[in-house]
RNA sequence: GCCCAGGUAGCUCAGUCGGUAGAGCAGGGGACUGAAAAUCCCCGUGUCAGCAGUUCAAUUCUGUUCCUGGGCA
């Protein structure tokens, strides 16, 4: 199986720099794990690796994207593991860093097999559910797959419309079709490393760093976008910092109040990954000062003996 | 020094006509299989400032001490 190395933690932890010098200690590439900063033009926001780290160390599966192109975690698995292939065959180091934990699961298990998703099911489901609301589709939900029902909030509207879609468009459920796949054959042998640090030192680093990009110029950056022709309804720009930013433009809360908001919600998500990285199986968790003890880890997995 | 208003959850406060208390914000835990920076679920015990008194019972009433604001000197 081919190795490669990644790294994930929460926002704002360091995982650039991190990944950066691991990529040059062992003269590899970066494979970006993250599903904003797969979009140009939204670099300040997204913490983007800058001009200087980029000619440092080659990076892939980043800025390449325009704010309203669709995309999803299987795609993301796809591309990003032709780039690995490509990288393995000239014997080079693939360094994941990123912190969508759906995008590393996708791309190291792969994703159940099924029709992608449909754009228009998609949204006919999700009429409905403005419609009739999530509870109508939770009852259709309970008679055709039962077991999925029960795992899915009514409330959770997204995950009844897939489940909804996956029974409509093959015939099967959902729940069966995860049972079967259940994340239980990698395609990749991959050395995971976890950048973790005492919550209140990342809350500080975080709300520091919310204030970085303000002087930046987010919003210009955020206020470009939509003198662009981007709307503040995409995906990519209801994501954090940018929908902030929209907020404030839309004159629904001021300045300020746009910046508490945006740290909070950049601390919740800090959060949200802590819980999702915690429970993946294998991580090696590190203090992102821990550079040389990653390196030695790198070196031995790379030997062999892990 | 005197007068007034306060001291209740991390913060801002509500409340208990005496039966040990609850909102907002912040925070915590969890879920997650092709939208994932999204989406969703769950979570409030805190010497009710300290001490003493009245009472079957005090965070609630009384006294006193300390602290914080404001006013007068």
């Amino acid at each position: 199986m081919k190795k490669i190395v990644t790294i994930c933690g929460p926002t704002g932890i360091g995982k650039t720099g991190f990944a950066i010098k691991l990529a040059k200690r062992f003269d590899g590439q970066i494979i970006g794990a993250d599903s904003m900063q797969i979009y140009k033009y939204m670099d300040i926001g997204t913490a983007k690796p800058d001009a200087r780290e980029i000619r440092q160390v080659p990076h892939h599966m980043i800025d390449f994207l325009e704010p309203d192109d669709e995309y999803d975690a299987g795609q993301y698995a796809r591309q990003a593991s032709a780039v690995i292939d490509a990288l393995d065959e000239k014997g080079t180091l693939a360094v994941v860093a990123g912190g969508t934990g759906l995008y590393i699961r996708a791309l190291i298990f792969g994703l159940f097999r099924s029709a992608p998703v449909c754009g228009q099911t998609l949204s006919r489901l999700a009429d409905q559910a403005q419609e009739k609301g999530g509870q109508s589709l939770h009852d259709r939900l309970r008679e055709c797959d039962p077991k999925a029902a029960k795992r899915i909030h009514p409330n959770d509207i997204f995950r009844l419309i897939r489940a909804l879609e996956v029974f409509e468009s093959t015939g099967r459920a959902i729940s069966t079709e995860q049972e079967t796949h259940g994340f239980s054959n990698p395609k990749y042998d991959s050395l995971t490393l976890g950048l973790t640090m005492d919550r209140e030192v990342l809350y500080d680093r975080i709300n520091q760093r919310v204030d970085i990009m303000m002087n930046q110029g987010l919003l210009k950056e955020v206020a470009g976008l939509v003198e662009k022709g981007y709307s503040l309804g995409l995906k990519s720009m209801q994501s954090i910092g940018y929908r902030h930013m929209g907020m404030f433009l839309n004159q629904t809360v001021d300045l300020d109040e746009a910046v508490r908001l945006l740290k909070r919600d950049t601390r919740r998500y800090a959060k949200r990954q802590f819980t999702w990285f915690r429970k993946e199986p294998g991580i090696i968790w590190l203090n992102p000062s821990e550079v040389q003890r990653a390196e030695a880890l790198v070196k031995q997995f790379l030997d062999g003996r892990h």
